[in-house]
RNA sequence: GGGGUCGUAGUUAAGUUGGUUAUAACGCCUGCCUGUCACGCAGGAGGCCGCGAGUUCGAGUCUCGUCGACCCCGCCA
């Protein structure tokens, strides 16, 4: 027999369809099997339509029906006919109608599958293993196609806005700044290596150089470091740099094509420009540089006050240049249970206790308060501005400490007073970021953003005399405490290039050999320009209110980076390693 | 590199102080059923309790190790 041609879809039968001869095809997605009558819900990417088989409509065809199970793929032919009133199913957009097959054809059997689709709390694990099947569902199949959609709303926005999409390399050259690179072994040229590309953020500057004046590329991105919810070893960048721009051009443009992103995915309209803070701001509030703004819970500073009592272990941290800050907890109503339970949350930020006070219309009730004088307590009370049934809750010590844990005690206490509208979009730029901050490791200088960023400073020589204080042109995009994206104004100008990278003690030497096409470029007339990259997944992560990046990415990788499903990375042959002139460190046999 | 949670039929889970034949739901198989859409009814099959040691008369349960998944710290210009 000769193969049926589809000749609608499973979403799209209505009444008006009624007596049409139609062939639909699809997923067996249930089937109700009476014996006599048998309904199948037949399933496609754009929706569900009930097929009957009645022996007599068809005896043959009705027999054979019997053998279908789920997940079969079949054609069936017959006409759309009206449901009796009764039979209506009003959960389906096709559900006043149904098609009575005459002919069946089964284009593929189905094994009964690992899991049910319509399960919803399958293991990650068993989702991971079987994708294709775990992207058959439909909530799955919902993302997929909703990151189609934003895909296409950014390329038509920048589009509309003069970009130009311009691919760029994916073996590169190796840089050891940054992240950990991704090493591909050259064959042609023995024992040498590309990178893979944690950016195309010197191609885009080039490309600036070559006057293509806007640029744009939703682009592959990778780098070797550790995973976590939202970060995967590859991941998707939306790249846009722009000649003769500044920050508040980027930003704007920015914020227009986010504001569609979010119409085409969630369909509302958000509304004035975005909220802007700089990065000390941040830090001094929220004590961390992509604060969550739906709430305020502002982070108070007492190290004056506190710094200046009687209680010694706060009197020598202040002394010894630490700090002293707290949250007030609203009317928190916390048992001793909840204050140990936050103060054992803290330890991984390296606190090594939460001090606080509980404040009833009885006085303030706390282990630290005899240590402070009326006058001083009355002080931090002022500062905090506490009330009767408030907790103020306190962390002491090294800066970075203090901020790390406050502001994840911010957030703690705001889901646990449900501070947190989930439904809120709230953007934010960071701006005004330090140009660089001090290695803790080694004490070196090193870029907060990348070495290509365009300082704030007048004076050159600030930049190595007093590097800690420069400002830079950078500028970081958040979305409900989410870093979604980040960029800067770059350096156009050889001679400040150079002073940067005299600042990171990056030498003439070093800086010819890793970066020597760069400066070379610039010195052809690169117009100034800057741009930023915006977390394509982690956008759409949010927007869809997933807890993981992987949920938004088709063929994710596990914590550990290897795909389930594929069980990439793998050995391989000796005969390949031979040809790459490769021999493995590890204790493995690569035959 | 470190901390934590988890791993039991195909799936999701329960499993008491360590004690008979390891439960349930869904799924699957067989039969019946001509208006279901979470179809129904009757019956049935299905287990390396992640893996390996140890403790014990006896381990799904306790201990150690190991593998894997997830969350977090470090790391991620």
């Amino acid at each position: 027999m000769e193969q049926l041609r589809r000749t609608h879809n499973c979403g799209e039968l209505r009444e008006t369809n009624l007596d049409e001869t139609v062939t639909v095809m699809g997923w067996v997605d249930s089937r109700r099997d009476h014996g006599g009558v048998i309904f199948i819900d037949l399933r496609d990417r754009w929706g569900i339509t009930q097929v009957v088989f009645n022996p007599d409509i068809n005896k043959e065809t009705h027999e054979r029906a019997h053998t279908l199970r789920s997940e079969f793929v079949i054609a069936a032919q017959g006409k759309v006919t009206a449901r009796s009133e009764e039979t209506i199913n009003e959960k389906l957009p096709t559900g006043k109608v149904e098609v009575y097959c005459n002919t069946l054809q089964i284009l593929n059997k189905s094994d009964v599958l690992p899991f049910q689709l319509d399960d919803t709390d399958i293991t990650e694990n068993n989702r991971l293993k079987h994708r294709y099947l775990d992207l058959r569902r439909k909530e799955m199949q919902e993302g997929i196609i909703l990151r189609h959609k934003a895909a296409k709303t950014i390329r038509d926005y920048l589009d509309a806005h003069s970009f130009l999409e311009i691919e760029t390399p994916i073996l590169n050259k190796s840089t050891p700044e940054g992240a950990r690179d991704y090493l591909v072994p050259s064959r042609v040229n023995e024992g040498m290596f590309y990178a893979l590309p944690q950016s195309p953020q010197i191609f885009k500057q080039l490309l600036m150089v070559s006057g293509y004046e806007r640029y744009f590329q939703i682009v592959k991105c990778f780098r070797d470091e550790d995973l976590r919810a939202d970060r995967q070893p590859e991941f998707t960048q939306i790249d846009i740099e722009i000649s003769f721009t500044n920050a508040n051009e980027v930003m704007e443009i920015t914020e227009g094509l986010m504001k569609n992103i979010v119409k085409t995915v969630d369909g509302r309209d958000i509304e004035g420009n975005f909220k802007r803070i700089s990065w000390h701001e941040a830090m001094n509030k929220y004590g961390c540089d992509k604060p969550d703004l739906r709430f305020d819970l502002e982070i108070k500073d007492l190290t004056e006050i506190a710094g200046n009592s009687d209680f010694k272990i706060f009197n020598s941290i202040a002394k010894s240049g630490g700090i002293i800050k707290a949250i007030n907890a609203k009317q928190a109503e916390f048992s001793r249970k909840d204050l140990d339970d936050l103060t054992n949350e803290l330890a991984v930020y390296g606190a090594k206790g939460m001090a606080w006070i509980k404040v009833t219309e009885e006085g303030l009730q706390s282990p630290i308060i005899k240590f402070f004088s009326q006058e001083t307590l009355d002080q931090m009370m002022e500062v905090m501005e506490a009330k009767p049934g408030d907790y103020i809750l306190f962390g002491a010590g090294k800066p970075s400490i203090v901020h790390a844990s406050l502001a994840y005690l911010r957030l703690a206490v705001g889901k646990r007073l449900n501070l947190i509208d989930e439904n809120a979009l709230n953007f934010l730029w960071v701006t005004d970021f330090p140009m660089f901050e001090k290695d803790e490791e080694n004490g070196k200088l090193k870029s907060l953003h990348h070495p290509f960023t365009k300082p704030l400073c007048t004076d050159l020589k600030d930049l190595t005399e007093k590097p800690e204080e420069v400002i830079s042109d950078a500028y970081d995009l958040v979305l409900n405490g989410c870093e979604i994206g980040g960029g800067s104004i770059r350096i156009h100008n050889v001679e400040m290039q150079k002073e940067v990278f005299k600042a990171l003690k990056i030498g003439d030497e070093e800086a010819q050999e890793k970066f020597g096409f760069l400066l070379e470029a610039l010195r052809f007339g690169a117009p100034p320009h800057g741009g930023l990259a915006l977390g394509f997944d982690r956008i759409l992560m949010m927007l869809l209110k997933k807890e993981s990046i992987r949920d938004v990415i088709a063929f994710p990788k596990t914590q550990k980076a290897s795909c389930l499903m594929s069980e990439a990375p793998s050995r391989v042959d000796k005969k390949q390693l031979i040809e790459l002139s490769l021999k493995s460190l590890a204790n493995l046999d690569n035959e």
